[in-house]
DNA sequence: TCTTGAGGTGCAATCGTTTGCAGCAATCGT
DNA sequence: ACGATTGCTGCAAACGATTGCACCTCAAGA
């Protein structure tokens, strides 16, 4: 048997594999594999010989063959519909360092307009991802099977379908909507709006229902409710202009996301000259960066994004390692912040006092 | 030789593969893959026959034993450093959406803060994408080394490294920098400044040269530059403070992005009272959605995303056939487009004469 | 001295495809 | 009528890892 010495010279070619180091190093291909799974069993200087070695050749383990024989790829598909809403980047990349630090591979899916997230999801669980977190719009029960079948689970964030057994993670809407209300009607707003997103969004839905209920129960019974067809800037422009052409017109808007919020100021002041907040408070749901912007200054309820992220990755290790996990869905609170979209309080006191200009 | 009618009942586990349906078809496992294969020879009932039947059964070929097997993974992995900069969601959903269409999955990398992608790329490549796609700050020549050994190739998207090798497809900066130049002193402006982002970054250098070569052959030779260290709204807000300290302040100020922008109209109006565009023009290059709405209308020059986008994917999909391609860079011209951040030119006459409004 | 066990390593089967080559039947030209 | 061609199909060897099992060595205990 030919004796070999570590380090010869490349041939060339051919990628670096286990066989190669095996040779090289004079061991079996097992005990190179068993180096870099923390959990087998091997001689501590055979293993940081090999890792050496494998340092020095730049070689690392063949994904394929590895998700191919243990049948788990580490893959967690993300399938998101609406980037132009500021919200998603923004969880978006969250979620993807979250993911990588966990050591995960994050595969990205968009959904392009007139297209729904049942048309991407076969393509996304044709690669064989071990998790599907779907940011948009929810998915059929159709789709549910088909993804079940191939192995994928699914998780909502920031969506819930309480008619589906899907894992979920959302900030609590509903909870947001009342603190909202309670805001306004504290600061002597009494004609109460609500512009609404997607019609049958769950977030559409929550936020409604927290916000009219807490109206009503402090006896504001007509709450006036437009529809904004969907999440956007344009959306809440284009809302904005039908519930302000109402008399009296509503002297408080809440709006169902941030960047609605946006769209529905300018249009109540350079469409109808009105003063916001003076004339009109209005409050969104999000907590975008742009909202702390000066030139927008909106007050709004913030989804408390780090806690979401991090309940989506701990709902993920613990269903990859079997947990049988009796937490389907998270629901987290976040916190109201006033800033100068909305009349003051009484007391002329803000959550915020500074101005927001940028640090 | 049992005789296996097609269609028997689902055999508990299992995942199925190519081997359960050759024997449920009675053909061989060859027979299952070629009828996947578009070139493949085989007879067109036969191959139906074998689609059919995969389709009532949910059977889609393992991708990892694919790629195994080919050393192919028709992965793109996208790195990404900066999201909060509303030029790179819209980028990354064209991307995404056009490779999905070219049948190439997507791969998500973001760069946390404080990290490098010269940090990223390592694991970006450990899944062994094809290609990699460096939307970001330039990468190391150490780091590309890593990614050529690995046999991935780097493509720069809005980037470029004059010292490397590495294709690129970026709109043309300089040009748009000398457009802008134009648009000012046409329109009167006397006291020029530009506000960079990173220092290095290509485009900061492009449009700093287009711009200043401009303004230098109009009889403008001293154009102010102001450091904003990096693309964002707070960078183009503090950057535009100490910019408009100097006196005489300047008239007209060119910014590396739209963003930067925005944060400069914030800061000149809000920090020193002043008008735009009565008393300072304000442009910025990028073209990002929020550019065109009313509250900031802004004039700019538009990065022709789709063309660079069927840039990138054409050069992927050449270069993954094979063609020794002598394009190894896209250089792309994009157009001014004039809003009310910038004040009218002499014959009253805008070249978007429409006020923006959402549609 | 012999037995036992622990620690470490190698063998070989396996994951699910692709593809060059060989084989075989049917068709064609002469 | 017979060899050549064409059109399909199957065989079997990869691709590059993981892992249960068997085996070997050496130290400790009886």
């Amino acid at each position: 048997m030919e004796k070999k010495t570590a380090d010869k010279p490349e041939p060339p070619g051919k990628r670096i594999n286990a066989k190669r180091l095996a040779e090289d190093l004079d061991v079996s291909i097992s005990t190179i594999s068993r180096a870099f799974n923390k959990q087998a069993v091997i001689a501590p200087e055979t293993r940081s010989k090999v890792l050496d070695y494998a340092d020095r050749l730049g070689y690392r383990p063949n994904p394929y063959a590895q998700s191919l024989i243990t049948q788990k790829s580490r893959i967690v598909g993300i399938i998101v519909s609406h980037l132009e809403n500021p919200f998603y980047p923004e969880a978006l990349r969250g979620l993807s360092e979250a993911l990588r630090e966990a050591g995960w591979h994050v595969m990205l899916f968009t959904v392009p307009s007139g297209e729904t997230p049942d048309d991407i999801l076969p393509l996304a669980i044709s690669y064989q991802p071990e998790f599907v977190i779907v940011m948009a719009v929810t998915i059929s029960s159709r789709a549910q099977e088909v993804a079940e079948r191939a192995g994928t689970k699914l998780i909502y964030f920031n969506r819930r379908d309480p008619n589906s057994s899907i894992f979920y993670v959302v900030c609590d809407n509903a909870h947001g909507g009342g603190m909202i209300a309670d805001h306004f009607i504290d600061t002597g707003c009494r004609r109460l709006a609500y512009i609404a997103g997607f019609q049958n969004a769950s977030t559409t839905l929550d936020r409604w229902r927290g916000f009219r209920d807490r109206c009503i129960a402090r006896g504001f019974a007509d709450v006036w409710r437009e529809e904004g067809y969907s999440f956007s800037y344009e959306a809440g422009y284009r809302a904005a202009i039908r519930l302000m052409k109402r008399h009296p017109h509503p002297d408080a808007v809440f709006c169902a996301s941030d960047i609605i919020a946006l769209g529905c100021i300018e249009a109540v002041r350079t469409e109808f000259g009105l003063r916001v907040p003076e004339d009109v408070s209005v409050a969104g749901l999000d907590n975008i960066e742009m909202a702390a912007w000066p030139s927008h200054s909106l007050t709004t309820y913030s989804q408390p994004l780090d806690r979401m992220i991090e309940a989506s990755v701990k709902l993920i290790e613990e269903i990859s390692i079997g947990a049988e996990n009796e937490t389907v869905a998270w629901q987290i609170k976040g916190d109201i912040i006033v800033r100068k979209s909305t009349r003051p309080p009484p007391g002329g006191k803000r959550s915020e006092v500074v101005p927001d200009s940028p640090a």
